[in-house]
DNA sequence: AATTTAATTTCACCTATATTTCACTTTCCA
DNA sequence: TGGAAAGTGAAATATAGGTGAAATTAAATT
């Protein structure tokens, strides 16, 4: 889990740094709105912490800026002692996903992290069926036609999230955040295991299931479908 | 907006019912945990409202089955008056999306259920639509009259300025300055991009959609409409 | 602990597609 | 009718993605 504090009073931030450190997070800070903005814009987080008043702009500001740029929109939770409704009508018409006022329980907070962060259903059903296609997450075991797939733990996951997607594709970022985190390989990686996945997926079948979206990233297509 | 209301106490459920249908959102309630789930199960709502002392059952549960069994995942948030922390926790691990307790203002409730609401429909496609023109922003697609477009990536996106201009033009500089930034190409692309842009929009039907307003910029037009 | 095996990452090169540039033609309007 | 603005279309260039193997790392086995 990744995410972003952005606020400028130190001792908040170290008080939230060790509570949440504590719980394995990977934590990243930004004392103000500039560098607030500049790394949600470049990093996928988990979820962002926002503090509404800043030295140099408006959280308020912050919060619609990320919300409207950022590649892989992240929840965004407002911190913050304004407690009126005006202000938390206002906080939430700026694109907050959740509201928490000053002072607050820890504990709470990291609740509702964990909620905002939570996967949409990804690991709820343990097996996945698309067609004559059918994923075992409890196994990692994958079945095209009654044939077993050989896949690999990587090519396995690039899979499982092609078919939670589905129809839709799954863009290359957020591909590469769901499986690498915050420190993906250097290289293109993706690139090398949507190829070796193909060769397995494809083995001889007819039509190729994985369709790349130019600009975007993949998506999975069902043969002999039309929609 | 379509809500789901799982609550047996009479009164609030008349409160609620009054206050958040004057929001224009359409409500269903249910009475009992039995009637909660199947409703949950067989419709797809935007935000569900779940008390947590229900006559048959325990909300916890009811909660955990929907999340569980739901084809769409949808939002749950949690409306009770045990306000501990480790109630909240419990609610949370339950798989809640947010959790207030009781009793709290109407109007915090509805800025809440928008910001479900609005978190949950981004993993749906964000769409444009203009006559028979749809523009999927997420997927990058554009569909005219039921035939799908092979558009680029610039194309797409000057279709989509287009489009959120309508009826107005978009001015030269504007596109120019929309795609680019600062740092525009030395040749006019433009030009280029939208004599490519016209083909795949028009090919095979009758009335050109993008018209040219000399001096200014290019607008759409829709066809068979007089304005 | 050493060895083998497999998975993952990195890299260099290739191909397909997108974008820019440019020369030329047509259209518009004063 | 002349010049500016826009259209046309192909060539040159840039970029995204595919291919495949080698290098590296991690896991399993002896």
């Amino acid at each position: 889990m990744k995410i972003l504090i952005i606020e400028d009073n130190q001792t908040i931030c170290r008080q939230l740094g060790e509570f949440l450190a504590g719980h394995q997070w990977q934590i990243d800070f930004a004392h103000n709105a500039h560098l607030g903005v500049q790394l949600a814009l470049e990093q996928i987080y988990d979820v962002i912490l926002l503090d509404l008043n800043l030295p140099d702009r408006d959280g308020l500001l912050v919060c619609e800026e990320i919300k409207r740029s950022a590649e892989v929109t992240p929840p965004i939770l407002m911190l913050t002692a304004r407690d009126s409704f005006e202000d938390k009508a206002v906080g939430f018409r700026s694109g907050a996903d959740d509201y928490l006022t000053k002072p607050f329980d820890l504990r709470e907070l990291v609740l509702r992290c964990e909620a905002l962060a939570r996967r949409h259903s990804l690991h709820k059903s343990k097996t996945l069926t698309l067609g004559e296609l059918t994923l075992d997450t409890r196994t990692k075991t994958a079945v095209h036609k009654g044939v077993l797939l050989d896949l690999t733990s990587i090519g396995f996951r690039i899979l499982e999230l092609l078919v939670n997607c589905y129809p839709e594709p799954a863009s290359r970022a957020y591909i590469v955040h769901q499986l690498w985190g915050d420190s993906p390989p250097e290289s293109d990686a993706l690139k090398s295991h949507i190829y070796a996945l193909r060769k397995s997926l494809d083995q001889s079948f007819d039509k190729p299931m994985i369709k790349t979206v130019m600009n975007v990233g993949y998506k999975l297509e069902q043969p002999c479908h039309v929609d």
